[in-house]
DNA sequence: TTGGATGTAACAGAGACTGTTACAGGGATT
DNA sequence: AATCCCTGTAACAGTCTCTGTTACATCCAA
């Protein structure tokens, strides 16, 4: 499979919103967030949808309608966001279970499941660091 | 796509070699390593051979052939075995160029990609905590 | 020389995600 | 109340990666 991008396109629409707001615009379409990351504006709405779900956006439907954030850019973290999209763990078990008879095969899962479970608390601290706000300045910079 | 275990795979290789040394088993067939980890041993070969590019395990050919490890398994992170196999990154950044005309769709891709490097940073020194003595251990004890 | 195991190519099937079309639903605005 | 634009979601094709499997050439101790 490519790398999952979710947390990559969710990032960006929400620092787009984050600029739009802070340039005066109160909402965007999801066409108009399309056209920044150059996709399909279907993609755009799963996207929002699952913000929306997670309470990171809101939606006013009707004649102007469109997306808004619905907290304060400085405080949601990517953590928030990939806890949003669902995106898959970096790891995982085995595909089909190993053999009970083999020492090895008896206890390697919750063996491992330690690990993992270790590795994505490192991961998830790390992307609690992190705010749209933080994502947007970095943006600006470059 | 169902989550990456190539990681996995090769811990467990790793772990059931260790294993069978310690109980003075010299070498194992990729048959023998198939039946442990339940699946087929070309599965098992391929793993073995990104393990063996990386200096993890060493082959013996002709009669009496088999697999045994390279080296003394306290001494071998995961954060070896992660590498030998080359698992992909947990996060991928879009899929096609985002529009260069949008200031968030210029400036988002290095942005991301600070956030994502230190994300994978903490990963892999969480991995490098912990060694396929460590995992043989706790997969004993169960 | 022999025989068992490795090394690798090739292919089918499964699963996830992206991109796309299509269409029902919702609600300001008029 | 009618209109109209945009949302929400189903459905489907295409792509890509990984797993599992078969097949076969290669290697080397005995």
């Amino acid at each position: 499979m490519a790398a999952n991008s979710r947390l990559t396109i969710a990032t960006h629409v929400l620092a787009w919103l984050a600029l739009a707001q802070r340039q005066g615009q109160e909402v965007l379409t999801s066409e108009q967030v399309a056209a920044s990351v150059n996709t399909n504006a279907v993609v755009i709405r799963r996207s929002l949808g699952d913000l929306r779900r997670a309470g990171l956006v809101e939606v006013r439907h009707g004649a102007g309608a469109g997306w808004s954030l619905a907290r304060d850019p400085e405080g949601i973290t990517l953590l928030e966001v990939y806890d949003a999209v669902d995106a898959q763990p970096p790891f995982g078990l085995h595909r089909s279970e190993p053999n009970a008879e083999c020492p090895v095969g008896r206890g390697i899962r919750p063996a491992l499941g330690g690990v993992y479970g270790r590795v994505e608390r490192a991961m998830r601290q790390e992307l609690a660091h992190t705010s749209i706000a933080d994502v947007l300045r970095e943006t600006l910079v470059n």
